[in-house]
DNA sequence: GACGCTAAATGGTCTGACCATTTATAGCCG
DNA sequence: CGGCTATAAATGGTCAGACCATTTAGCGTC
């Protein structure tokens, strides 16, 4: 029923006190922890097994290493990259489909565009007009740019996300982006009329934000996120079926051999 | 503009190489990797290097390291959970209140409603009625099983997020519920009547998913959420204003005297 | 055949040294 | 006197080899 309590590993133990000492606030962001041989001495433990202890810190993003004289770990704010970045590897360890992103992905769109709506600052407008000429001129310089508007319409969603003023929001759209971006790059549609009519989507998308208009803001949000997922599968089906996510858990206790050796050179 | 190309940090090849083969799938979830001393040689490093980046692989979720005999590092399958604790970083660094995350739940159990409504199974709904007889069971034994009750409660919520077949909803709900219960649970009610109704709301809620009913599901998700959030939110304005997030970093880099110094014993 | 003990494999930790990077500072030159 | 440069010091990064702790597989005994 219960574990035991203690941890037998040490490094577990500085990860928690520190991690403790910086979440009660003791330590604010920005403070830098004394050095390495300092906190070796404080906790009675070796450098390699400090350093596994900085490296989980790092890892969960508390901690930030800097190099040099009066460097050290620095303490950090969390931000959204790190649960972007844990639903990024549970994306990409395939049990995640396209059409499990696309589907979450209508679902929630719709929603931040209509808080957005209702919250949305001056600067918040200011910016996203800026966002929309720049996709605008990627648009209309041609084949060459397509990469680039691809790239400004990530960003105006996100910068809607912004605006909705809720971190929340901010890092699951932001990860659900970077997903659909850098695994299912090569469905999105390329084509001249598909890229044009998105362009009309976000034109009509900013503007129902900037007049305060949520419920225009969620209805054209959801068609167009709608839109943008059909073409998505579409591409995808006629290329080849999709990869389904696989289910259970292979048992199997086999000595895997690791193919690449690039660190080959020992030093002399 | 760039960065430069090759990490200067041997460890973070390491953990770059190993996370590719993980990734692309080249060595499966339950495969045990080469013990440390075989894989140090592989890649030419140390063994405390090789050790700093199996730490963050493990961090990561990616690899899990067993002690003893047959032991070694045993490739996992990244689930919600790191998800979870990320989101628990983000919420306990005081950058998200209770109402980001009362409206990021509010945007996102009524899609799941619906959609688990579209796709049950016959073993979904199966399981809802068991959960919902526990709670059931839970309510009616009186203020003592009421933290129970609360369990059964968000375990009935999961379970409606597996019935929609969508691994994002599942890691995302069970991120929201896991942090709700953790860093807010002064703020839930624990009054019978509010109890009651929350019950019934789930009643009706499995109900609509059993029966298929996509949009009463949603309305009835929708409500309910809505409720326990007014009634936690009004509990927590009671309890003293609500922690709001702070902005800006400091910029400050004193060193900080780290307080507690629990491992002080050195080894005879 | 069931049980317990032993030994081997594996991760966990320590020590101390040296290398690499960054920055502060002192000194030089204009 | 001011700005630039070279040097030194502080700090993280890495290495080497050793020993301890834990777990399991395999063997032997009952």
């Amino acid at each position: 029923m219960f574990q035991t309590a203690r941890s037998t590993k040490v490094f577990q133990d500085v990860v928690a006190q520190i991690e403790e000492a910086i979440l009660s606030g003791r330590i604010p962001a920005g403070e830098t922890l004394p050095s390495e041989r300092e906190l070796k001495a404080m906790f009675g433990v070796s450098r390699p097994t400090l350093r596994e202890a900085l490296r989980v810190l790092e890892e969960k993003g508390l901690i930030e290493i800097r190099l040099g004289t009066g460097g050290g770990p620095v303490v950090r704010r969390p931000d959204a990259r790190r649960v972007a970045e844990s639903l990024g590897l549970l994306i990409r360890s395939q049990r995640v489909a396209l059409e499990h992103l696309a589907e979450f992905r209508e679902g929630i769109e719709g929603r931040v565009a209509a808080q957005a709506a209702l919250r949305r600052s001056a600067s918040d407008v200011a910016r996203l007009r800026e966002l929309l000429a720049q996709a605008r001129s990627c648009l209309e310089a041609g084949p060459g740019r397509r990469e680039e508007f691809l790239e400004a319409d990530k960003r105006i969603h996100l910068a809607i996300a912004d605006a909705t003023g809720n971190p929340i929001y901010q890092s699951v759209l932001a990860s659900v982006h970077e997903n659909i971006h850098r695994y299912y790059e090569r469905f999105l549609s390329m084509a001249a009329p598909e890229l044009r009519e998105n362009y009309e989507d976000l034109e009509a998308l900013v503007a129902a934000v900037a007049a305060g208009d949520a419920e225009a803001a969620r209805r054209i949000a959801a068609g167009h996120v709608t839109r943008f997922n059909a073409r998505m599968q579409a591409r995808a089906a006629s290329a080849g079926r999709t990869r389904r996510p696989r289910t259970g858990r292979p048992k199997a206790r086999t000595r895997a051999a690791l193919p690449a050796r690039r660190l080959e050179e020992p030093r002399p």
